[in-house]
Parts: C-alpha cells; sequence; structure tokens
DNA sequence: TAATTTTATTTGTAATACAAAATTAATTTT
DNA sequence: AAAATTAATTTTGTATTACAAATAAAATTA
C-alpha cells in the first residue's frame, strides 16, 4: 500500500523545494518545460502538470511564449503538501495558535448569522459526537471537526470558510494524533462534551459574546490537555 | 488588453461552478477526461490542467483507471479565482472581517517574536510607506501591504504567513478600489501613518498587548473610512 | 455462492506536431 | 546612429495518437 506518487507530483514537489531553497529566486525565470523535461528525464505532460499545480498556488505564473516566472510573493508551501509526522509538534502547535485565533471568533460571528438550518446541522454533529463518545472505542475526532465545521459555515463569511476548508486536512490528521496516545482523555470526555454543548447553546440563544468565551474556555482546555504531550 | 483566458482556465471555472450548484455533488463521479473533452469541444490536454488545478486545490481526487471524484469536503472555491469587481461590495467586507480578525492577533505575536532582522525589514516598508505618502499622487497601497506582511511574517507561524499570503492578491485588489475614490484619505494619510508608527513601535518594545490594541485602532478607523463608501 | 481470471475502462505518461504569443535579432526608416 | 518596423526564433498552449498502468466490471471456474 505504498501509495505509489504520481511523476507530476514528484516534479511539483521538487520544484517547490527549490524555490524555497532560492535555486529559483522570486521573480526569477524557471528553466523552458523541454529543458525542465529533459533534466528530470520525463516529457512534456507532467512538467506541465507540475507548473500547472504551482500556478493554481500562485507560487508561479505563465505567459505563452514568455516563459514561467516565480512570483514576486511566491506562497511559502503548499497547504496541502503538509505532512504531519507523529514527531512533527511544531506545526500541531502552530495549528492550534491559528485555532485559538479562528474558531472563538467564528463563534461569535455564528452566533449573529446563524440560520435555523444551520443551526440544525450544529445539533446533528454534537448528537454525532455524543454517540461516538459513549462508544468506549471511538474517539470522535470526525464528528468532532463535523461539529467546529458546522460552526464556520455559520459564519457566512466564505474566505474564514475556505481557510478553514484549507486547514481540515491537517487539522483532522493533528487531531488524530493528538488524542489518540491520550488515554486522559475518557476521563476528560464529559467535560469535553458540556463544553461543545455550551458552544452551541450560546450559538443558539445567539449570543455572540457568550459564544466566543464558552469557546475561548473550550481551546484553553483542549491546550491543556495538549499540552500534556509535550 | 483584454487578458485572454486560457481554455483550461475556463473549463476549472465551470467545472468548479457545477460542482458549486451541485450538479457534481461530494463524492460523486466526474465524467471521464474523454467525455469533459467531448463536451467542452477540446482534447484531453486542458481537461487535464483543469482538473490538475481542481486537484491542487483539494476538490477533487483522481485515481488511475478509477477516475475523478469529488472530495467530500470540496473546498467552496478557489481564493485564487475571486475577482473583485467595483461593485462586490460582499467580499470587501469579508475581507475586513477577516483583518479585523487576523491582524491583531498577528501584531501580538510579532511583538512576541520577531527578529531584529525582521524589525528592520518592518521599519523598511514604513520608511517606504512615509515616502509614498509625502507623494500627493501615489496611494502607497504596496508599501501598506509590505508593512503589514512584514508584521504577519515575524509571527512565525507558517500557517498565519500562508494564509495571508493566499490572501494578498485578494488584498491588494480590494485595497485599491477602497483606497481610489477616496478623496478624505489625504486628510487621514498623517493619522494613518501614525496609527502604522505606533504598531511598529510597540512590536519593537516587544508589548505584545500593546501591539495588538494599536492594530484594532487601526483598523477601527480604516473601517470608518471603508463605511464612508458603502 | 465465492473466489479467481479475464476483459474493458480510465487515468498517467510519451512523442510529435502545430498554433499563438512573446522575445530577440535583423532590417528598414528617419 | 537611433528609433521604429519587420522578421525570425523561442516558448507556452493545444491537438492528436499511442501505449502503459491501475482500477472496475464481467466472465469464468471451483
Amino acid at each position: 500500500m505504498a501509495e505509489k506518487e504520481k511523476i507530476s507530483q514528484t516534479i511539483s514537489r521538487e520544484l517547490l523545494n527549490m524555490i524555497e531553497v532560492g535555486k529559483f529566486p522570486p521573480g526569477s525565470k524557471l528553466p523552458t518545460e523541454m529543458e525542465l523535461a529533459a533534466h528530470f528525464g520525463v516529457s512534456r505532460i507532467p512538467i506541465r502538470e507540475a507548473l500547472s499545480v504551482l500556478r493554481a498556488a500562485g507560487v508561479i505564473s505563465s505567459r505563452q511564449g514568455g516563459g514561467s516566472y516565480v512570483e514576486e510573493r511566491a506562497a511559502t508551501f503548499l497547504l496541502h503538501q503538509i505532512r504531519i509526522e507523529n514527531d512533527d509538534k511544531e506545526v500541531i502547535k502552530h495549528l492550534f495558535e491559528m485555532r485559538k485565533i479562528l474558531e472563538p471568533e467564528a463563534a461569535y460571528l455564528a452566533a449573529l448569522r446563524r440560520t435555523p438550518e444551520q443551526l440544525e446541522q450544529m445539533e446533528q454533529a454534537l448528537k454525532w459526537l455524543e454517540r461516538e463518545f459513549t462508544d468506549e472505542e471511538k474517539m470522535g475526532t470526525e464528528a468532532d471537526i463535523e461539529f467546529h465545521r458546522s460552526i464556520i459555515l455559520a459564519t457566512q463569511n466564505p474566505i474564514m470558510i475556505h481557510m478553514i476548508e484549507s486547514l481540515s486536512a491537517l487539522y483532522e490528521r493533528a487531531l488524530k494524533i493528538t488524542l489518540e496516545p491520550n488515554l486522559v482523555l475518557k476521563q476528560r470526555r464529559k467535560a469535553a462534551l458540556k463544553e461543545h454543548q455550551d458552544i452551541l447553546l450560546a450559538i443558539k440563544m445567539e449570543e455572540p459574546e457568550l459564544a466566543k468565551i464558552q469557546s475561548v474556555i473550550h481551546l484553553k482546555n483542549a491546550e491543556k490537555k495538549l499540552s500534556l504531550l509535550f
């Protein structure tokens, strides 16, 4: 199950790395597709696929007849390409830092704007989480993510939604890693569930400030739990 | 200067729209590349380019021999593809909402962690902004962005950095639109400059809370200015 | 019925060719 | 000689055809 990688993926990763390392500094011209193809020993096809990924990520831009150039403000990395390893505590810390910034505000906005349908969606997610928590085996990470996701959706801010969505894959993996070895969790399950219920209640009552506070509390407790790991 | 669009771009936009509209719901299988090619009346090449963009954005996933499927949690849109039109006030509002959430926290973190080099970078950007402001003609949008960007970089959080970078193109355009017709700005220039200096000073003194407050003040004033437009 | 093999489908890559845009070199004009 | 125009070259964008490799569907066999 070695998940064989596509050639174009390998190449886009390689090229991105070269750009990050400074082999192709911002503003510089990349080699032509033919040259890259020769260099990597492949045809133009996977080269073009790789370049199109970098283009979509805003790392390079190409002009027909001109060539491909590294963008002046090349995004530092493709979020989809971040791989969290078990020992990769830095990424998890940074991710949690962003959660502490985004989620309380999202809860605030959700309390302001949520539609009845969105409230229903949150309640469904919470019920799912409750079911998962009664089962000793399950961790409920998916339900957890779905709950937080439903709150984000209720903010009605497409940019906020996009940011969280682009983080979700990363978030999911980070959550699994942090929850997996955590035996303390079982004792904290009821407390965690209560925290989720409190957030939802505040959103239901349309109390933005309260929702924000409940979210802060939840994240603070989650962080305590997290700090035991590191 | 009509900026002719590539076929693959047109198609990726079309496909994305179809997905958003529900023509291809999450989890469903897309038509084969051959079918798509026939449908759009092009060869497989631009189809593959379009699909690779959607793949990079996490909207779809493909398996050799299997086909392409819409991801269960397809990102709602590609940030790079958002076009802000002059009458597109909604996007600008949402963008500003995100700035209010992210930037004060970024200033906080920057005050905590900035290296001397990063402080230097911020000061350079501020000087640039001062020069631009003395010139009646120039608006200083680029310098403005560079200043805020230098603060973000000093947070040392790669996820934060990535988020802002991915927003920067959008931000730049929004800023130009909001500043362009604003004649009041000239009177507010000194005030705005002072606000920037205050933020930098707090970061220089390594006073996180103060930096956050100064950032909030700055954004509050900017929002007042903005509210005149809408 | 269940497991295995075969067949067909579909994406991934290759090679070649040409169109279209941009860059560079050459030419002409002033 | 300098500037403008034109021509030639380079380079990306798209098309066509072909085949490899992985998956999914169908047929076969136990």
